[in-house]
DNA sequence: TTTTGAGTTGTTCGA
DNA sequence: GTCGAACAACTCAAA
């Protein structure tokens, strides 16, 4: 019997076993399988993960572990820098072959190529596969063989194409005879070191199987009412599969062919089970436009925006941060991101339209504290939502588009218990002094025992006039 | 080739 | 209270 080399799976965003077609690739060589991830703090820099996000890693890399084992396998764990650290391994193990599913993030492409020509110069067999996108970017271009930058087209054009089945995941994994050395999780010092991850470990289950279990809430509960329920952060109204999503808990290809055989199952699901797709069209439109604008990572598409008078307003910033602005529905958004590492989007919208239009204060600053709060923080998607809000990106919202914050409340919070929820100081306020106690009677706010200014902020800006403001300040750009 | 209409997520104003 | 119009500029695709 001759002896079976080794082979480097390497995990990156794509922490699952299913639909992995790296993975299955590595297993259809017949070799031995090691399964690899390596924590590059210094050199994924625009992707270097925020707060939240490493907490959430931890966990999924703590549950891919033990899925591993559950194989037979296990998940060796280093430090470094990747190409530095593949080359240690390939060493240790006498590996000749190295898989990975690929990352869209510019910084990475750049870096992966690299990896690549490095280890293909060395006689060393370094295959990608696309297990993150429904379509590669490169693949979707419109008739004048350039990048659509308006969504719709963009998505016609992605739905008259074929999408992959997704792949089950492999009973068991052939094991070197002998493992290399591994750090161990907590090695890599992700969990944060005060305790303020309480709210995070109550609101998330994380791993493959969470993921899984996630889904099918969302086919039972979630997809059939989507399209009356989405913009209801008072409902349980959205599938909040995005943290999965991002670390590759789960597949967009599972996520879509799972709702398609719900919509095959009965047609009456079909409306809202294509709005809810859509969404998914988002992610593929927002991965498309980074890897063909990557200069969208820091800077706006709409090249007149780099003359926006941005505010530099450090107390607003914070109020803003901190959910202390005195507008209910935003401090409630804030708080619930600050509490779960999550916010529903129409809150989403919400709060950054009230950063960047209200304060005036840039996208980038919001993008920032988005990215270190968010369990599901991901380049393309933060990127594009910001620049959107901001007016600055592709396919964004007008200019005169700036959310109200009192109506948007009033609309999509129909009873204030979102707001009841994450602002529980102003619990027994009632509509509609609710979303604006501002205006509230004294004789109101003291039997709801609001005192402004000392149990709730007074607002730190008056919308009327910030909205004005910034009428003039988008008409100085043109 | 040129023209035309439509395009995730809204608000305000005046009839 | 409800309703329609106006609020740019530009991309894309179909006519």
């Amino acid at each position: 019997m001759s002896k079976k080399n080794n082979v480097l799976i390497w995990f990156r965003q794509d922490l699952r076993l299913s639909d992995n077609a790296a993975l299955k690739a590595a297993i259809e060589t017949g070799n031995n399988i090691i399964p690899i991830y390596i924590w590059s703090l210094d050199e994924e820099k625009e992707a270097s993960l925020g707060a939240a996000s490493r907490w959430w890693l931890h966990q999924s890399l703590t549950s891919l572990t033990q899925d591993l084992e559950q194989l037979g396998s296990r998940l060796i764990i280093r430090q470094g820098k990747a190409l530095s650290i593949l080359c240690e391994l390939l060493a240790e193990t006498q590996a000749n072959a190295v898989f990975w599913n690929r990352c869209y993030e510019p910084s990475i492409i750049e870096r992966d190529k690299e990896i690549k020509t490095y280890l293909h110069s060395n006689n060393i067999e370094a295959k990608s596969f696309n297990s993150q996108l429904l379509f590669e970017p490169w693949t979707v271009l419109n008739s004048s063989e350039k990048p659509f930058q308006v969504f719709t087209p963009f998505w016609k054009a992605c739905l008259t194409r074929s999408i992959t089945i997704p792949i089950s995941s492999p009973k068991h994994l052939e094991r070197p005879t002998k493992w290399p050395k591994s750090l161990e999780i907590k090695d890599l010092e992700l969990k944060p070191k005060i305790n303020w991850d309480e709210g995070l470990k109550k609101a998330w289950k994380v791993g493959e199987k969470a993921a899984a279990d996630q889904l099918n809430n969302a086919l039972t509960n979630v997809v059939a009412g989507y399209k009356e329920n989405r913009d209801r952060p008072d409902l349980e109204g959205v599938s909040k599969l995005s943290p999965y999503l991002h670390f590759g808990e789960i597949s967009p290809r599972q996520i879509w062919y799972a709702v398609k055989s719900k919509i095959v199952e009965n047609s009456s699901y079909q409306e809202s089970g294509e709005a809810y797709l859509r969404q998914l069209g988002w992610r593929e439109f927002a991965y498309h436009l980074l890897f063909w604008f990557p200069q969208t990572v820091n800077k706006p598409l709409k090249e007149k925006f780099a003359r926006f008078p941005w505010q530099t307003n450090k107390e607003s910033l914070k109020a803003w941060q901190q959910g202390k602005t005195g507008y209910p529905i935003v401090d409630a958004g804030m708080r619930e991101l600050w509490a779960t590492g999550w916010m529903h989007n129409r809150v989403r919208m919400i709060v950054a339209s009230f950063l960047v239009k209200d304060l005036l204060i840039s996208w980038q600053d919001g993008e920032r504290w988005f990215w270190d709060t968010l369990v599901d923080a991901d380049l393309a998607n933060n990127v594009l939502g910001w620049q959107w809000t901001a007016g600055c990106g592709a396919d964004a919202a007008p200019y005169f588009r700036i959310f109200n914050p009192v109506s948007q409340a009033e609309k999509f919070d129909p009873e204030g218990n979102y707001i009841k929820r994450w602002v529980p100081e102003l619990k027994n306020l009632s509509s509609p002094w609710i979303y604006k106690p501002w205006e509230a009677p004294a004789n109101i706010l003291e039997q709801a025992g609001v005192k402004l200014g000392q149990t709730y902020p007074i607002r730190i800006i008056d919308h009327q006039s910030a909205r004005v403001k910034a009428l003039a300040a988008l008409e100085s750009i043109k």
